[in-house]
RNA sequence: UGACACCAUUUUUU
DNA sequence: AAAAAATGGTGTCA
C-alpha cells in the first residue's frame, strides 16, 4: 500500500486576544510529489488551526487505500489519537478531565471520522520551532533535535522532516497573509 | 482592639506525583507594618501547605488579644470555617460525608485550637491569581474580580488584597527554592 | 454531583 | 517575563 507524509502547523497571531488572525499550511508528499495547502481566517485559537491542518490535508486526498503519517508539533492533535482521548470523550459525553465540556467538538469529530475512513494513520508529535537557518551546524542542530524529541530520526529523515515542518509553518503564516 | 490582617497562600510543585516539595507564605499587616513568613517541605500536598501557611502565621503572633482576618484561595481551608466542617467533624469522630477518615487531622486540630485562642478570628475567601501586572488595566481587573468572588472589595482593597496575595504567593515558591 | 485549589504537558502568542 | 488555547491528573471537602 503506498504511503502518504503529511506535515501540518498552526499559527494564531494574536491567540487569546479579541481581534486575532489564524492560519494553518501543510505539506504531502506522496510517491516523490509534493502539494502545499494552506488558508486562514478571523477570529479563531491556535489550536482550531492545528486541528484544521489535518482535517484540511485528509480531505485533499482522493483515495482512502493509503498509509498516511501525520507529523504536527501539537500535543493536543497528536496525543489525542496517541493516548487515546477521543475513545473516553466518546464514551463520556464529551467531557473532558475536569468535567467541562470538550472544546472543538465539530472539529474533532470530523477529524476522527476522516482519520478512521483511511486504511491506517499514525500520528507522529515532533518539536516545534526546528531551526534550518544554520545549515552548516545541521548536526549539532540534529543531535539537539533527536535529544529533545520523543521521535528519533536518522540525519537524512530529520532533514526531510525539519524541511517540510518549516515549510508548513510558512504556509500557516500565508493562511493569514491578507491579514497581516 | 486591634486587627492583624494575615494573606497566605500554598503551592506544591507535582502535586501528587510520587516525589514533589512544596511551599507556603504569608504576609501579616499589623498597624501599618508587614511582616513576611514562608517555609516549605518536601512530600507534602497542596492542601497541607494551604493549611501550613495558616497555622504558621498565627503561630507568630505574640497575643492573642487580636481581631485576626484571614485572607485565603483554598476552600478547602476557609469553608472549613465559614460552613463549620469542623463542628461536624468533631461531633462525629472526625469522619468526613462519605464516612472516610478526615485528612490532615493533626494539622487540622493545631488551627481550630489556635483560632479558639484568638478573641476573634474571620475567614475570607479570595480568588487565587490575582493579576497586578497591569496596572493601567486595575480597574479592568477590578471589575473582573469582584464579578468573580464572593467577596466585595472597594478599589482600594483589592489593590491590597491582590499585592498581599501575589507576595504571599511569591513567598510561598520561595519556601521551596532550595530545590527547583 | 458540586466547589476551590495544586500541578503536569504541548503549542500559540504578547 | 507573562497570558491564552487545550488536554491529562491529584488534593480535599460538602
Amino acid at each position: 500500500m503506498k504511503t502518504v507524509e503529511i506535515f501540518c502547523d498552526g499559527a494564531c497571531s494574536g491567540n487569546g486576544k479579541e481581534t486575532n488572525v489564524g492560519g494553518w499550511g501543510a505539506v504531502l508528499v506522496y510517491n516523490g510529489q509534493k502539494k502545499e495547502l494552506f488558508g486562514g481566517e478571523a477570529s479563531t485559537t491556535n489550536n482550531i488551526m492545528e486541528l484544521t491542518a489535518v482535517i484540511e490535508a485528509l480531505k485533499s486526498l482522493k483515495t482512502t487505500s493509503l498509509e498516511v503519517h501525520i507529523f504536527s508539533d501539537s500535543a493536543y492533535v497528536v496525543n489525542c489519537f496517541r493516548e487515546g482521548w477521543y475513545r473516553k470523550w466518546q464514551l463520556n459525553g464529551w467531557r473532558n478531565s475536569k468535567k467541562e465540556p470538550v472544546e472543538n467538538k465539530l472539529l474533532w469529530e470530523t477529524l476522527i471520522n476522516l482519520v478512521a475512513s483511511f486504511a491506517k494513520v499514525e500520528f507522529y508529535k515532533i518539536k516545534g520551532h526546528l531551526n534550518l537557518d544554520a545549515p552548516a551546524d545541521i548536526q549539532k542542530w540534529y543531535k539537539k533535535f533527536n535529544a529533545n524529541n520523543d521521535l528519533q530520526f536518522s540525519l537524512e529523515e530529520f532533514i526531510v522532516v525539519s524541511t517540510y515542518n518549516h515549510l508548513a509553518d510558512e504556509l500557516a503564516n500565508k493562511g493569514m497573509a491578507p491579514y497581516k
